[in-house]
DNA sequence: GCCGTTTTCGGCCCGACTGTTTTCAGTCG
């Protein structure tokens, strides 16, 4: 049982007993639960420690049993009571915008509607129209949801919506009543997955960019529209909201929006130990509380007139918004011991990309030049290795040829250079998909898990920590082999893993491309503090691809590292001394 | 069900929008 599926169980307590009718904050409770489990950076074995259970937020007693339960036996007897209450599919209804628990409920009692099939005869039937609280309206937006069902999920990898996130930005900056525009939410904190874009505009007109917003042609149609909020579909089937504000009011709505909810919690409870009451529009006095039996904190409220300031007057450094996931920001915000986080400008070179000599577009000296006009000092060509058959994997002449190409082209290179590697196969039982002999003739080895993926979380774990023990092993590159919203990472004892990265001085990949970003940046923190490097590598397969760098900089931000945690923030000078010493540990 | 520099009991974020109502409940973020 994964901390993900431990989670799911809590979030689908929470839903039945929404469900039940149960006590909302109870509810709440165990959505929070899952939330802060998700969050959390610790591997699944503390899940079975008392007390590392207890230490983290949200979790107490009741809960934390549960998961001992779930983590032990991998089943809850609490969770099949409840299930036993309604009929497995009737949770497939809460996909559906628009219904909740209170208006499900009455579709199961009413009408005995407990799956999406049984909704769709009953709406086309005129049936749903009838029931008190549903209407004709409802009715026609409910088949309409299903039909929207059908064509996405829901769910998006960050770089799927990334060119629309940005050009709607832009767009709206663009216009002239628009004084201040920013996408928020969670593609503003970089979140591997969104499920919808936050736009937020400071205007004098919100008329007029509402308008312009919901004419945009990237928009495919209207969710809602009011005065200050609308929301759109857009044509990648997205949805996207934008909220419409003053300028003095826009720092708090830009906070207010880019969340993450826990974050904007620990905000507003820090406001209200001031004596105000922070909102989405502003810093205001708390109104009196009756109740209090001593009187809060009437500091005057200072001037915000951008997001720092409002951090500023809570007594808290800028946080950045990749960092508000409400795992441990305040305490170093209020400590002033907030990294510096990574800049892309600080990304001197990169090493996992491939060519046409594998299953690359592009040519070594197309990959070279992209690489040049982006900026970098270096390159490194990691092409797959013989054993990657669908992959065209290069065999040892091929890979002795490319090697050779590489060392003349480095002769007329000036300021630049490419490096000579390969992304070597990790085999069944973690040896190599080439002998020592020849691996010695490369700059470097990255190594990687492209077969077998179904092994034990022992016999996976094993096989990798044998690979990364090769000294010629530079990098281990996407540690989980995740395909995001497409595949599970395969079982793979991390913690482990960063261990012997540790003590062998292994490189560990932060896989840029937009379907992997891998290893995840939740574990990030730990890596670092155990003194694990960080290589940031775009996996590129054509030029356009290198630029995928950016997103690996947005997750090696959002995991807390800093330059120096990063191997190809080195120079050129010194990133050749730090390649040889890898191999001379 | 969780939590505590005000607390072991009594709180727990709250505003926007929609649709069905005729002043508000439900949903969403």
């Amino acid at each position: 049982m994964t901390k993900n599926e431990i989670a799911a169980v809590l979030e689908e307590i929470s839903t039945l007993l929404e469900l039940k009718g149960e006590n909302p904050f109870k509810i709440r409770a165990y959505t929070n639960a899952a939330r802060s489990i998700e969050a959390w950076g610790g591997s699944l074995s503390d899940l079975k420690n008392e007390e590392a259970l207890s230490k983290i937020p949200g979790i107490g007693k009741s809960i934390a049993d549960k998961i001992k339960e779930l983590a032990a036996t991998g089943s809850l007897k609490y969770l099949e009571e409840l299930r036993a209450e309604f009929p497995a599919a009737i949770l497939e209804l809460f996909s559906i915008p628009g219904l909740g628990a209170k208006k499900i409920k009455a579709l199961y009692e009413e009408l005995q509607i407990s799956s999406i099939g049984q909704l769709l005869k009953a709406c086309e039937t005129g049936r749903v129209a009838k029931l008190p609280g549903f209407g004709e309206t409802t009715q026609a937006k409910i088949c309409r949801a299903i039909e929207e069902r059908a064509r996405h999920s829901g769910y998006f990898q960050f770089g799927q919506i990334a060119n629309e996130a940005e050009t709607l930005k832009s767009d709206l900056a663009g216009r002239p009543d628009a004084l201040q525009a920013h996408v928020a939410g969670s593609y503003r904190r970089r979140k591997e997955i969104v499920h919808d874009v936050d736009l937020v505009v400071a205007t004098r007109k919100p008329e007029a960019i509402t308008k312009f917003f919901a004419g945009h042609p990237l928009v495919e149609s209207i969710i809602a529209q009011g005065p200050t909020k609308s929301s759109v579909r857009l044509r990648s089937g997205i949805q996207c909201d934008l909220r419409v504000v003053t300028v003095a009011e826009y720092p708090f709505a830009l906070a207010y929006f880019t969340g993450n909810k826990e974050h904007n919690i620990g905000l507003r409870s820090r406001a209200l130990q001031c004596g105000w009451t922070l909102n989405e529009y502003r810093l205001a006095p708390s109104p009196p509380d009756p109740k209090a039996k001593k009187k809060r904190g009437t500091k005057k409220i200072p001037k915000v007139r951008d997001e720092a300031e409002l951090y500023r007057a809570l007594d808290l450094d800028f946080i950045p918004p990749e960092l508000r996931e409400n795992r441990s920001e305040f305490e170093a915000a209020e400590k002033h011991s907030l990294p510096k986080l990574i800049e892309k400008e600080d990304l001197r070179g990169t090493f996992h990309c491939h060519t046409t000599a594998s299953d690359g577009h592009n040519t070594l000296e197309e990959m070279s030049q992209a690489a040049q006009t982006l900026g970098l000092e270096y390159l490194g060509i990691a092409d797959h290795s013989r054993s990657s058959i669908q992959a065209h994997g290069i065999d040892e002449a091929a890979l002795r040829a490319q090697i050779a190409t590489i060392r003349k082209l480095n002769k007329k290179l000036d300021g630049f250079r490419l490096f000579a590697g390969i992304e070597c196969d990790i085999l069944r039982d973690g040896s190599l998909d080439f002998p020592d002999e020849v691996l010695s003739q490369l700059d470097y080895v990255v190594a990687s898990v492209h077969s077998v993926f179904n092994l034990s979380e022992a016999d996976m774990t094993r096989r990798v920590i044998r690979a990364m023990e090769n000294p010629f092993v530079t990098m281990l590159a996407h540690p989980t082999g995740r395909l995001l919203l497409k595949r599970e990472p395969y079982e793979i004892d991390i913690s482990a893993i960063l261990d012997v990265a540790a003590r062998t001085g292994t490189w560990i990949e932060l896989n840029a491309a937009p379907k992997r970003l891998d290893l995840d940046w939740r574990w990030w923190p730990r890596a670092k503090e155990r003194g694990v490097k960080c290589v940031i590598n775009p996996d590129a397969h054509r030029v356009e691809r290198l630029q995928d760098l950016w997103f690996g900089v947005g997750i090696a931000r959002k995991g807390w590292l800093t330059k120096t945690d990063v191997m190809n923030c080195l120079p050129l000078g010194k990133i050749e001394a730090a390649l040889r010493a890898k191999r001379t540990r």
